[in-house]
DNA sequence: CTTTTTAGTTACTCATATTAACTATTAACT
DNA sequence: AGTTAATAGTTAATATGAGTAACTAAAAAG
């Protein structure tokens, strides 16, 4: 079974391109809106636990919340251990946040279509367990 | 059917760090390898062709072509068309393919364990779907 | 209370991409 | 044939986004 990682890649550029084609009106790009998508999952949240989630440093993730909080997308919300900074969407991050997850829900279906609805569920279960097999040795940055 | 590129930008940032492991030994990271496994598929090549297969901007292959010809892995055919610079592998290119090749097919085996036989199989007919459903539309780098 | 750990930032560098403008060459059209 | 348009590739300038190392501030552990 040779060949996944190219037909893999083959898909990763155009859909960046897409997806930050989509995000543009708001003045985002995908890897902001991986911000805004996991505080509006999990409800506010530090830097450590974005970037430990996605697998990407630190400075990576401080760079992200700085320009979403001149956008004004998101909000410190002050707390008791002054070392952490806990942040949250604003009104305007949420009504973002509704517009692209719904744009970005409808390039989905797009791009799935054609599949019959047990392929689409496999997808959803394989990937992941395709992410999983790749952190599992080799150890490429997900502990952050 | 939502979250689908969610699951498949997971897997991006740590197979391409695992890629990049693998290729380094051989003075190679995986956009280098792109293009000697393209030539190596398609047999002599030229820059247009690569980069509308990859959806990626001809002067970022110009680069790549430029660092294959410096480390001596690929070279150019003259033909008559005196503008279409086409490349082919060299012996050493040749030999790094097939080096690399099989590393990375060994690790292809890796991610792909515990995966049934039928489910990887859909994975190799399912992606390229994915690609060419990304592709009709919007417009996201094929014709370049 | 001193030491260690944790959260976040700053500064620097790297990898890679894009756009725009350009050259050279071939193809197309009158 | 001779002009115009299209094509292939390059160069230059710039952007995105990441990583590492070194740092500050604050809390936790001892």
């Amino acid at each position: 079974m040779e060949g996944i990682f190219r037909h893999y890649l083959a898909i990763y550029r155009p859909l960046i391109t897409r997806l930050n084609q989509l995000l543009e009106p708001y003045g985002l790009t995908y890897s902001l809106w991986q911000v805004i998508f996991y505080i509006e999952r999990e409800g506010p949240s530090t830097l450590v636990e974005i970037s430990s989630y996605y697998g990407v440093e630190k400075p990576s993730i401080t760079r992200r919340v700085h320009r979403l909080e001149e956008r004004e997308l998101i909000e410190q919300i002050p707390g008791k251990d002054r070392r952490v900074k806990v942040i949250r969407l604003t009104g305007r991050g949420v009504a973002v946040y509704r517009e692209c997850r719904e744009k970005i829900s409808l390039l989905e279906g797009e791009i799935m279509k054609g599949m019959a609805r047990e392929e689409q569920e496999l997808l959803h279960r394989l990937l992941p367990e395709i992410r999983k097999n790749l952190m599992r040795k080799g150890g490429a940055g997900d502990e952050a």
